[in-house]
DNA sequence: AATTTCATGTAATTCGTTACATGATTCC
DNA sequence: GGAATCATGTAACGAATTACATGAAATT
């Protein structure tokens, strides 16, 4: 049970996959490492581990082994805890990262997602990626229809905030349509090995990031997306 | 008492100030007009509402007046419930308006502010400004060293969702300059009338936007626009 | 030696949602 | 006269924060 947050599980269980961890270092890879992620409090995410533990996806590991146990039941400290990744907690990620329902195309549940596209079969990824994409074309859709509402009854800064609220939506659209692209001109190449952990080919040299094709439009230079 | 969440209490008294208006029509300017806000359930609106009645900054207006209460009251059906700001809910808005702290820098706060410019002085106005770009500076500069730090070890989607989050930021910050910029040439082409609700110079036609950070929405099943 | 950073937790509280319950009005 | 939308509310719950409490390790 515990239907904890979703998010802060999903990313636990992510993290933990590529190594064990504890507490207090999960935290910050959970707050800069992965670009997007609000910072979660400790309050949030020692009681979060406590349940995936009870759950049998976490062990906990105190110390390094024999010789630090022994020293610090001697000495009656507290040793650091190491959570690991159980092979429940393992086919549970899974799951969770083969999934999708229509919260995953929200925000920070998207933003989840794409950070650990690195472990995801590229069949989800197109799934995620256009599904979001769709989810911000309906939202720009309402933001069109309000602002034809009521145009002109509002003052400028607030028009000026919705302008500007479209145009990151607009602009986010635009990067995931070069990811979508960049991930269908990389599936033809792609040789199947589904069990590594599928690193981008990156077609052109050129490209910055991950993709990056500057497909310009003329006049407006700034280039991208808003989140 | 009730610390009734800041920004909704904040965009009520906003809102209403403008002109009254019921509950139901308040929750859709929440979610529309304002490009921003994130969309508030009645749970939450309702309550907030009743507390601000209970403060003395709201009054309750059943119907319109006279004949439509006799007819309302002797029906015994319920009326619609128009609320309108006091004079006491006013001067607390105005207090909110020039007040800053802290908290006015981050997204919601700082979108919820940048909403009401039209009745906010100019000199709150650039405090607000200069204080959100610095607040974004910092976080640009957090996203840089962690980026240095940890390149390498992540994986190609892991840092393109950085590179993109900072892009957005930066975006944000560009944006910023612009009406800080806008901001001050306006002052001194400016006749002081402090009194009147400056209205805001496009003095760039191409003022190109970014921010929007703070996502709204969510996952609201009910009712809502467009669904 | 003192301060900062690392490290782990709990209790109370805040903020907000979902699900439920009800009824009025408008449009077809 | 039936459906959709308008309109108002409440109770139970959920997610996450803050403030508190503690203590070890590293740095200065």
């Amino acid at each position: 049970m515990s239907r904890r947050s979703g998010i802060l599980e999903f990313a636990v269980l992510g993290l933990l996959r590529e190594s064990p961890m504890h507490g207090y270092e999960l935290r910050k890879r959970l707050n800069t490492s992965l670009g997007i992620f609000r910072a979660f409090s400790y309050g949030t995410l020692y009681p979060c581990l406590k349940t995936l533990v009870a759950n049998g996806w976490l062990i906990e590991e105190t110390g390094i082994a024999a010789e630090e146990a022994l020293a610090a039941s001697l000495a009656g400290r507290r040793a650091k805890i190491v959570y690991r990744l159980t092979a429940e907690g393992k086919e549970h990620f899974e799951e969770l990262l083969s999934h999708t329902g229509p919260d995953t195309w929200e925000d920070e549940h998207f933003a989840a997602r794409f950070a650990f596209f690195g472990q995801t079969e590229r069949e989800v990824r197109m799934r995620v990626l256009e599904g979001r994409r769709s989810r911000l074309e309906e939202r720009l859709e309402k933001m069109r229809a309000s602002l034809a509402r009521t145009r002109e009854r509002l003052d400028d800064y607030t028009l000026e905030l919705q302008r500007h609220g479209m145009e990151s939506v607009e602009r986010e659209v635009r990067w995931l349509n070069e990811l979508i692209e960049s991930e269908r001109a990389g599936r033809d190449q792609r040789r199947s090995d589904p069990e590594s952990p599928a690193r981008h080919d990156t077609t052109s040299e050129e490209t910055d990031g991950l993709l990056r094709h500057r497909d310009d439009t003329g006049p407006d230079p700034s280039d991208d997306i808003a989140k």
